[in-house]
DNA sequence: CTTGACCTTCCAGCAGCTGGAAGGACTATC
DNA sequence: GATAGTCCTTCCAGCTGCTGGAAGGTCAAG
């Protein structure tokens, strides 16, 4: 199997399936004439590679899922702890975003969108934080 | 004022108001001793892009929004414009990472977690896709 | 024999910093 | 005046995970 067809069936691009192997995720044999070969095998971890990407796996991450993957004897704990930690930073990243569409969407709402230089979200940016935002009661 | 109490103020690492400075974001005047020394409106300007920045835009939007700030004769129209360009950016994001979390965390509730290699993660990861999940009723 | 689609390697670049080396400048203390 | 410690400077390299492009080899069809 050439690098074309293994990108067509995992759906990964062939210069990314290049990169895979430069960084020693797959090993692909050679053809006569220098051409890529790959296994059954190959595809079968490529493609497991493409789905661990799309959870949001870092290379690493994929590195390390591989090669608990090849290994019968392995702790589904093990598999567990890495899937639950990254599940982890995966929220911690919705927060963080949801946190920004919060601020940035209360701004959009503010601003008028019209042809005046009055911006309240210019005005947001551009704000000092506030000490203390007070009722005015002393 | 230098780069450490500008850091200090904005909550900017030194290495970051540096890297804007030579892409153009600020251009603090220099002190005899070839020490970066800036103004209010540079420390000013640094804290309208940290808070840009935290906000999620690019540098390039942070770039084009500074321009819209220092120019008072803007149309809110155009700010509106990139922050809702931007919004739905992080809107998608989001829902990216929910698909994420939705997906891993079905498989890491599956999984046993203990000393048996039996890993539905595992087995979800290198699964080839279904045809059709038929109900076996032909 | 040429055309075109494939494949190869290598090098550069994206975003947005971050770290480190090597060295100058300033302040305080002895 | 020497020394120590902290600040500042520049420059270069590296991070993640690819992606684009140049220059060239290979193969199948006509």
């Amino acid at each position: 199997m050439n690098i074309g067809e293994v990108a067509a069936r995992t759906g990964l691009p062939a210069k990314t399936i290049r990169y895979y192997e430069e960084i020693g995720l797959v090993s692909p044999l050679r053809d006569v004439n220098g051409y890529r070969a790959f296994r059954e095998s190959d595809r079968h971890k490529l493609a497991f590679l493409a789905r661990a990407r799309a959870l949001g796996f870092s290379i690493e991450d994929c590195r390390a899922l591989l090669a608990l993957y090849e290994d019968e004897h392995r702790a589904s704990a093990d598999v567990k702890r890495l899937a639950e930690r990254h599940l982890e930073k995966i929220e911690e990243k919705i927060r963080t975003l949801e946190a920004m569409r919060e601020t940035l969407s209360e701004l959009v709402e503010a601003c008028a969108g019209d042809h005046r230089p009055d911006c309240p979200i210019l005005k947001g940016l551009g704000e000092e934080e506030r000490p203390a935002p007070s009722t005015g009661v002393a």
